[in-house]
RNA sequence: GGGCUCGUAGGGUAGCAUGGAUUAUCCUUUCGGCCUUCGGAGCCGAGGACGGGGGUUCAAAUCCCCCCGGGCCCA
């Protein structure tokens, strides 16, 4: 495709040159019926005092002759394009099949990228609201990947703070047979009961909040055995929600641990460092700095970094985190709940006036919620990630159950669950990240139209022919595809690596199962008027077409961290 | 109260940074048809939307201002 565009842009550019004007166009892509591709001349009327329509037309007399182009035209101020059918087919497809897993892919780069997903308080388990985080994040993390990145994912585990301490607290002193059943045996459901009794008994006696205040403060102090003891239960808890990410097939490479920057005194420097900035200020015994003018409003501008006691915040141990991370890699991304937008400012700030001239980069999601209200853990209003994707299975292996009785029922298992985990992947990024998001259970099993299955199915379809066709001439020519149905689908298969680029730099990520719907519907409609196996002389070079298909569609499931099944 | 953000058919969603083509994308739902032949989880057609009001422009879903509604944050 870029050859094509190259080709538009030296034409246009040499026909703008003969007619006396250098004019910088873009060069769009029309609706289908319209044009392959369009440069607009509406910005030129003004310069050459002439109207779009026969600056287009004028254009059109003077484009020299071309390669890969089949007609040119001028239409409403637009200079249009028509791509040669048969080039287009022979270069494409011998592309694809050529690069294979790799097509799509870019060039290598030497830049190293640390991005920062999911990261959620290890005080239960994973929740639909939070699970956008992963998937956004590891979807990302696949797609910079296939642009050429050095991509490392990395989970900060909050192993610090009242929330791990109260827990802590109550995996030890209550007694299993004073807690309500877990609604599951994984170790991060297990540990539910405890969380919650040991909530309503610090708020009902004295005397258990006394106590967990007193671990704090040791803890704070760094006293090994406190720190090892609320690790340990944050590592139980981490477990499981590590189980869970598995299951959607989202793997981190590393795990970073909140109370490091406490044992390894680099929290501490940052209180030395920030209290040497000019504006430092104090209340109460409490350090923070003035934000004032610095893009932040309200009274987030009072940014602290110490409590009155003179221990670190939250906030305090993220700033020694990302010089940890500034060390690390060249660009750093931070998936980050909309919560966190004022945190990630002040951060930003705080980081300036240690001297860095460098910031994360946020991508922000907002949260899912039910159609009763925001999900809390501590209230059992809650939807978990292990729901939803039990469910999905269920509901999948209902549907091969349907559609195949000669499966063993090991086969149909294994088919059931890659559908359904798809499914909860592809029905969550298809949405964009800033939007808000209410959970139904009928939008999240959708297996129907826009959904991962449709996708797989067409997957699966391709691989069939192919099983079926047996051996066929690879080297056969394909400027014979020239019917509606195939050009249509070729130039699908055309798009993909400007897909892949769009999600991978602008971080575009939810226009990647738009696409794979895209290709999966055009295949299908080949697939419907098109004869493959019966085609006849057609037959080897429709095989080829449905190869580069299987070939896309199996990049594209893959960089949305889905399996592209050959049955199902 | 202040700040940030979102608002596109019955429901969901793309397009908006860089304004343009008598027809605003796609899914679902509804209605009607096809096919039941390489895998029907299929194909074709119809219906239905830019939150409201101003402004800028030859041209606004897109840019600017005001208002309304949802979400998040700050105390």
């Amino acid at each position: 495709m870029t050859k094509f565009r190259s080709e538009v842009e030296d034409a246009a550019k040499k026909a703008f040159q003969s007619m006396g004007v250098e004019y910088s166009f873009e060069i769009e892509t029309p609706s289908y019926d319209i044009a392959d591709l369009a440069i607009p001349c509406f910005s030129l009327a003004k310069t050459l005092r002439k109207s779009p329509t026969s600056i287009a037309e004028e254009a059109v007399t003077n484009l020299p002759k071309m390669e890969l182009i089949s007609e040119a035209w001028a239409k409403n101020g637009y200079l249009n394009f028509k791509l040669d059918a048969a080039k287009l087919a022979t270069i494409t497809l011998r592309t694809v099949l050529n690069e294979a897993s790799d097509y799509g892919c870019g060039q290598k780069k030497s830049v190293k990228v640390l991005l920062e997903h999911t990261s959620v308080n290890p005080t239960g388990p994973i929740h639909v609201g939070r699970a956008r985080n992963p998937i956004i994040g590891d979807t990302l993390a696949r797609c910079m990947k296939a642009c050429g990145y050095d991509v490392t994912t990395e989970y900060l585990v909050n192993d610090v703070g009242k929330q791990v301490v109260l827990l802590a607290w109550g995996l030890k002193n209550i007694d299993p047979s004073e807690v309500d059943i877990a609604d599951r045996d994984k170790a991060d459901h297990q540990l539910v009961p405890f969380y919650r009794k040991a909530n309503q008994m610090m708020e009902e006696d004295q005397e258990v909040a006394r106590q967990i205040s007193e671990l704090l403060v040791r803890f704070e102090a760094g006293d090994a055995e406190v720190i090892d003891s609320v690790r340990k239960t944050a590592s139980m808890m981490l477990d499981g929600i590590v189980e869970s990410l598995d299951m959607i097939n989202v793997h981190i490479d590393n795990f970073t641990w909140e109370s490091d920057f406490i044992k390894d005194g680099s929290a501490r420097q940052v209180v030395d460092e920030l209290s040497k900035c000019a504006v430092c200020r104090e209340e109460e015994g409490a350090m923070y700095l003035d934000l004032e003018g610095c893009g932040i409003h309200g009274r987030g501008t009072k940014f602290f970094f110490t409590r009155a006691d003179g221990t670190t915040l939250y906030t305090t141990r993220d700033i020694a985190y990302h010089l940890d991370k500034f060390e690390r890699a060249d660009r750093i991304i931070n998936i980050l709940g909309e919560d966190q937008k004022l945190g990630q400012a002040q951060l930003a700030n705080a980081l300036m006036f240690l001297g860095k001239d460098r910031a994360p980069e946020c991508i922000f999601y907002s949260f899912v919620s039910l159609p009763e209200g925001r999900m809390s853990t501590r209230k059992g209003v809650v939807v978990y990630l292990d729901d939803l994707i039990e469910e999905a299975e269920e509901r999948a292996m209902e549907e091969v159950r349907k559609r195949r009785d000669d499966l063993s029922e090991e086969k149909m298992k294994e088919i059931a669950r890659d559908l359904g985990r798809g499914a909860v992947r592809y029905n969550i990024v298809r949405v964009q990240p800033e939007k808000q998001l209410t959970f139904k259970w009928d939008e999240a099993l959708n297996f129907e139209g826009n959904s991962a299955p449709f996708v797989q199915y067409a997957h699966a379809r391709a691989c069939s022919i192919l099983r079926r066709a047996g051996d066929f001439d690879h080297l056969t020519d394909l400027s014979v595809l020239k019917n509606d149905y195939e050009v249509r689908l070729i130039k699908e298969l055309a798009k993909f690596p400007s897909i892949i680029e769009d999600a991978g730099e602008k971080a575009r990520i939810h226009l990647l199962p738009v696409y794979c719907h895209d290709v999966a519907s055009a295949f299908n409609q080949f697939y419907t008027y098109m004869p493959v196996i019966k085609g006849g002389d057609m037959k080897d070079a429709r095989l080829i077409l449905v190869d580069a298909t299987r070939i896309v569609l199996a990049n594209a499931l893959n960089t949305l961290g889905l399996i592209a099944p050959e049955e199902m």
